[in-house]
DNA sequence: AGAAAAAATGCAATCGATTGCGCATAAAAA
DNA sequence: TTTTTATGCGCAATCGATTGCATTTTTTCT
């Protein structure tokens, strides 16, 4: 009899085997099915081979969306970046799928394209799909918060990365930007620069903010005057890099270095002057951000901070489980800062031998 | 009335708002609240405009889930790919993000980091979680593919790209590998190198086995002999490019040129014959595969080949969606070949004044 | 053997939204 | 006014798995 509810589903296979086939194949109740499927210590070992075996036999498999449903746990994640496609991100994204992963964590990814009204839908879709928490990195245009009280209203764990705001009420994993910027700008100094720039992106965003502050501090701080011609602002694509350089070679007085807020614009600017035959570093001075891979390889290779992108994912994911797991409700919002190395390269070494 | 449980709602915001709360708050059905949220003709105006504004008052979300498992579709799909944090692949995935965003499907992405077992679970995940469709790329060491009948059996629509099998009877994105691997070798042949090696990924995957007969068959209709001792089969990591090309280079009679499977075994040659003063490309020349970003902007620059990866992207999400949407069961599985293009840069051409 | 305790399994409700069918009430036709 | 026909809405089942609370079966003990 068995033998031929087997061929059944063999000629059918497009209708699910459910926990009420097997039932009714072994003549017991879904119940008993679903607690020896999930090892029920009620049940005895004698029905738990029989059903597991049938299970097998049959093509079992779980309908998680009513095991979801019911549990009221997805066993997902959501995460928002501005754009997948960006080292950084990726990297980080690749950290959290790691660990999810490994906890049995499904990962649903979605990229805001820098747009606040993008990044509000994907927040909403995100909560409307009951992901178990939320990790985010907002976008260039994000400056309300609104969309996320979905999540801390309904103690949703929430963690941010990268592009934080003090505002918000959440985990955050970050790095210590003004730090950062002070040590980068400083090492400008060290190297004998002395008229020195910074490429900045949005300000909203502390991570640009922060940055800028650290640079004029290391500016002040040996005595250079923070001068406002030599910030500027803007989104630090390419165009923007090369369109800044112009902007700041065609001053009264122009720099002899740059920080820039990241390696795209950084690329850009010296693209630009090897063309019209400014020598970085004899010349100009040179410092990007983030580490992109092209930094180490072109020439001269660019000097950067190098963020934990991989294992800022990491720590985002296991703090979010953990948060999830542990429903303690410790309204005790954690900001992990995670160290971020200067990386000296051939573009801000002035007086070093190059290598090859 | 309807004051005091709006104040209940605001006090215990951790219940969620269902259907069945408007529906008792307005003393009407559930029925009446799900068909009015979802515009049937069969609910009056009149009652359709005090459901909804009941329900944004009430701060109603629809929970995804249940809605899911009634309907039994969970708009949402799948992606598989090796790893995430390449670039070939985050644009693919921005790509495919893209589309289905805009289509109104959330994309679950996991990554099988080259391994099998993580691919195999991978599927059998996603298939549990019921995805509507599933996109993926093969791992390296993938040789069997038995984990994707679970989607085959059951009709649900299947794309792969890049990496692809012929076996598997499914829709495929791909570019004409053999075309490509011809062209790229044809190019260096007309450069005027003569003895020019090959570096190839692992020839399971169509690949780089296509790529390879491409390079093979561009030597014979150019009566170049195909020798094996200038065939090199590894992974393509950094590493592996050192390797490969120290082996090249101590052979008795070294090649000078090399077609590489991927941009970054292309740039580690690059980088250790720069070290050990090989010219590129007088004395050698060197063509990659895939037009990474620092392909570009490194010196030499590398030529490459530029498969449009936020394309396939696309074009895989919009199959697959129609797919989905139209269950045709047409068993009618579509391959289609997209352009790529032989971007020519410094480390190959060899006659060619060089730019900055 | 009979009663009490322990072990194994079943019943039925639940999670939240959807939908076929049927029953009202109201509008239109006779 | 009575009958017919729309129109608007509710009942209850469904999707598949889970679980508190029985109920049945088995084991143990007197």
């Amino acid at each position: 009899m068995a033998y031929l509810h087997e061929f059944f589903y063999k000629m059918d296979e497009k209708a699910s085997v459910t926990i009420h086939d097997i039932a009714r194949e072994l003549k017991i109740s879904a119940s008993t099915v679903s607690r020896a499927l999930n090892d029920n210590p009620r049940i005895s070992q004698a029905t738990k081979d029989k059903i597991k075996s049938l299970a097998l036999k049959m093509g079992y498999q779980p309908n998680i969306i009513a095991s979801n449903l019911r549990n009221q746990k997805t066993n997902t994640i959501g995460i928002v970046v501005p754009l997948i496609n960006r080292h950084f991100f990726s990297s980080f994204i690749s950290g959290v799928e790691d660990v999810a992963f490994a906890s049995g964590y499904n990962v649903i990814i979605s990229q805001s394209n820098d747009l606040l009204e993008k990044e509000k839908k994907i927040v909403q879709s995100l909560f409307s799909n009951r992901v178990d928490g939320l990790i985010a990195s907002l976008s260039m245009q994000t400056n309300e918060f609104d969309h996320f009280q979905l999540f801390t209203n309904k103690n949703i764990p929430l963690v941010f990365f990268d592009r934080v705001v003090p505002e918000l009420e959440a985990h955050k994993i970050v790095v210590d930007d003004f730090a950062v910027g002070f040590k980068a700008t400083q090492h400008l100094i060290d190297q004998g620069y002395r008229r020195i720039a910074h490429l900045a992106g949005p300000t909203v965003l502390n991570t640009y903010h922060d940055r800028m502050e650290g640079y004029k501090e290391a500016l002040r701080k040996n005595n250079l005057t923070v001068e406002d011609e030599l910030i500027i602002f803007n989104r630090l694509t390419r165009m923007d890099g090369q369109e800044a350089i112009k902007q700041l070679l065609a001053l009264p007085h122009p720099p002899d270095a740059v920080f820039c807020g990241n390696d795209t614009s950084a690329l850009s600017m010296m693209v630009y002057m090897k063309k019209i035959g400014i020598r970085i570093p004899e010349d100009f001075g040179l410092i990007g951000f983030s580490n992109e891979p092209f930094s180490e390889v072109v020439t001269p290779s660019i000097s950067t901070l190098q963020q934990p992108a991989f294992e800022m994912g990491l720590k985002a994911a296991e703090l979010l489980i953990r948060e999830i797991e542990t429903k303690n409700k410790t309204q005790n919002y954690q900001t992990i800062t995670m160290p971020t190395e200067l990386v000296i390269r051939e573009s801000s070494l002035r007086n070093a031998p190059r290598s090859a």
